[in-house]
DNA sequence: GACGGTCTGCCTACCAGAAGGTAGGTTTGC
DNA sequence: GCAAACCTACCTTCTGGTAGGCAGACCGTC
């Protein structure tokens, strides 16, 4: 099941590390080429133009969104353990350096001055990530196990934004640990008694 | 005690609009002299570089804030009314859209692809507007009007990390009310029963 | 008050390098 | 033999930045 070396995967994988480093602005063919080892016309092989190329990574990350929060929620039957586990994942992609910023919460600051292509991605990764958390917290104040601030659909708003906000104090910080030190309380106010 | 018209100015509040839209690397020196109407080689006269034109608006910037927050504590006494006055200007601001992001936040995104000039002032702001909203919550806390659900530290994270969250959802998904929904509730929940 | 000097603001005219992108040829594997 | 993958070579436009000139405001000095 091993995936055999695909060169337009190699080039997605580094220009999404490039995005969330300086955005949609902030990297070049000439970054990614080096980085890969092929040279800058190549690219243009798998992705005709950078909006193609840039759509095409905040479409892949949608997808990789969407999988692991069914995963996610498949292993954890919880509510409450699915926002935990939600958080937990960021904390451990911010820690380790892996993914140290949401690729479209990146791209949404820049949206005034993005190709409506990928703009409209953003704001559908935007709305399909708002929809799942507001589900989630309909089902566990459903359940009895969470107790909402507000209607479910404002609840996940807040949410949302709370940990997005989180991300951006981290990264202006230049520290980790203020992500979770924001987010891991945001759970515990949800918890009922 | 009108201002005559200063170029390096009008510079600077033009740089200011096109980093709000774009970042850092969303403008040039061009797009600047157009709207202006000087020649780019003028803007050098002003500003050697572009790493000098932007830390001179994050400075501004910085000014302004910290001269804008001490303006609100004066007319405002009440800690909570101080709060409620904070939000109640970003929410013009994106409602009217004359700044329809904070400068700081948008920059803090792009912070590693940042000249570290620039960077360190972003990352100031962040410390400074965290510490005004620590230190108003302590007062609101100590004066019995307001019950934090953290320590003021925390409780100033988590508030200033949800307003700037609210910001970029506001952007992600094109719907100004979308701040307001969010932020509002912040109050309210902080206000003492 | 006239004189020369200098400082400020802006200009034209450049530059080197990077940007995204194209044309067309070569290699590689089925 | 064909097509996908990659190459070299090139193009245009934009990038931040420099060099040097020029008009006018300001200046102390005679």
């Amino acid at each position: 099941m091993s995936t055999p070396r695909n060169t337009a995967d190699d080039i997605l994988r580094c220009a999404r590390t490039l995005v969330v480093a300086g955005g949609y602005n902030g990297f070049s063919y000439a970054d990614i080429a080096a980085v890969v080892g092929i040279r800058k016309a190549s690219i243009h092989h798998h992705f005709p133009g950078k909006v193609d190329l840039v759509r095409a990574l905040v479409v892949q990350y949608r997808d990789e969104a969407e999988a692991g929060l069914a995963a996610l929620a498949r292993h954890h039957p919880e509510p409450l353990d699915q926002l935990r586990a939600y958080i937990g994942f960021w904390e451990g992609c911010i820690g380790d350096g892996s993914l140290s910023f949401c690729v479209c919460a990146l791209l949404a600051c820049e949206i005034p001055a993005l190709p409506p292509e990928v703009a409209q991605e953003v704001t559908a990764y935007f709305r399909g990530l708002s929809a799942w958390l507001a589900a989630v917290m309909d089902q566990g104040a459903a359940g009895g196990t969470m107790v909402l601030p507000a209607p479910p659909r404002v609840a996940a708003e807040s949410f949302m934004a709370t940990v997005h906000g989180a991300m951006l104090s981290a990264r202006a910080c230049g520290d980790p640990a203020i992500f979770g030190m924001i987010t891991r309380p945001l759970i515990d106010r949800l918890a009922a008694v």
